[in-house]
DNA sequence: ATGGCTACGATCCGTAGA
């Protein structure tokens, strides 16, 4: 199963890339996060023309996220259960017998703002949720746009963002609470270059910089670790005209 | 120097992203 994870910030404008990516990239499912889009205007008919199935959990303006699939998905659920949140960042279904939950995780703006602490609040939920979803599930991947950048090597500057949202030492410890439930992040499943990243300041030519933070990430449970074979950024979307900042990540391994 | 883009939905700027 090859599976991919793309924060498109706006599925409106991003759809033809998104079409052509499709095409090219041939993925059998796709987590999509910042559709910023109510599930009535989600371009569902282009995208089953391109032979594609989506789940949707959208939202006007902000947030929104979908899961496409070349094949039927069963079990589809919105939001995290028991967590009040008029904001709509998290979709599961499961697809040829792989539970996959899309997430758009908080960005948290500042460390110490009334958004870090929901992040935090946010990032806890989620822990709770995924366990029970595990016990259930035990062949299951979590991606999508976490907003955190787990390590230093996963920052362009690490002493330029020392402390900042994003690095900081709490929502670090909040996404290894999530690993610690039994899941791992396939990028670091493998050998990978130095300063590879997922996401890219439109600002200050952040991409020519390669000034970027690997904040998109594609957990595995333990059960689909061994069959893991590859996982990378494809960064070819963001050199194109009027890109998203964030570039899909890509996970591939056995499937049912 | 705390800005610099981009998208949205509302106007002719504010909110949000990261």
């Amino acid at each position: 199963m090859k599976l991919a994870s793309w924060n498109v910030n706006s599925i409106k404008v991003r759809l033809p890339q998104l079409l052509d990516w499709l095409a090219a990239a041939r993925p059998d499912v796709v987590c999509l996060q910042e559709l910023k889009t109510e599930e009535g205007k989600y371009p569902r008919a282009e995208l089953a023309a391109a032979g594609y199935l989506s789940a949707v959990n959208g939202q006007k303006t902000y947030n929104g996220v979908a899961i496409l699939a070349r094949a039927d998905m069963q079990d589809m659920a919105c939001d995290i259960a028991g967590f009040d949140d008029v904001q709509r960042r998290v979709i599961a279904a499961t697809v040829q017998g792989v539970r996959v939950i899309c997430v758009y995780c908080p960005n948290g703006q500042a460390v110490g703002s009334d958004k870090y602490a929901y992040k935090l609040r946010w990032f806890d939920a989620l822990r709770g949720y995924l366990a029970g979803e595990l016990t259930r599930h035990p062949r299951l991947v979590v991606a999508g746009d976490f907003n955190v950048a787990p390590e230093d090597r996963d920052v362009h500057d690490p002493k330029a963002w020392e402390g900042q949202v994003h690095v900081s030492g709490p929502e670090r410890a909040a996404w290894r609470a999530l690993l610690a439930l039994g899941l791992k992040d396939s990028f670091r499943l493998f050998e990978q270059p130095e300063k590879i990243f997922s996401w890219w300041d439109y600002r200050m030519m952040g991409f020519r910089r390669n000034a970027g933070l690997r904040i998109d990430q594609i957990l595995l449970s333990d059960a689909l670790v061994p069959g893991c074979s590859a996982s990378s950024v494809d960064k070819a979307p963001r050199r194109l005209e009027r890109p998203s900042d964030h570039a899909p990540v890509i996970a591939e391994f056995a499937g049912a």
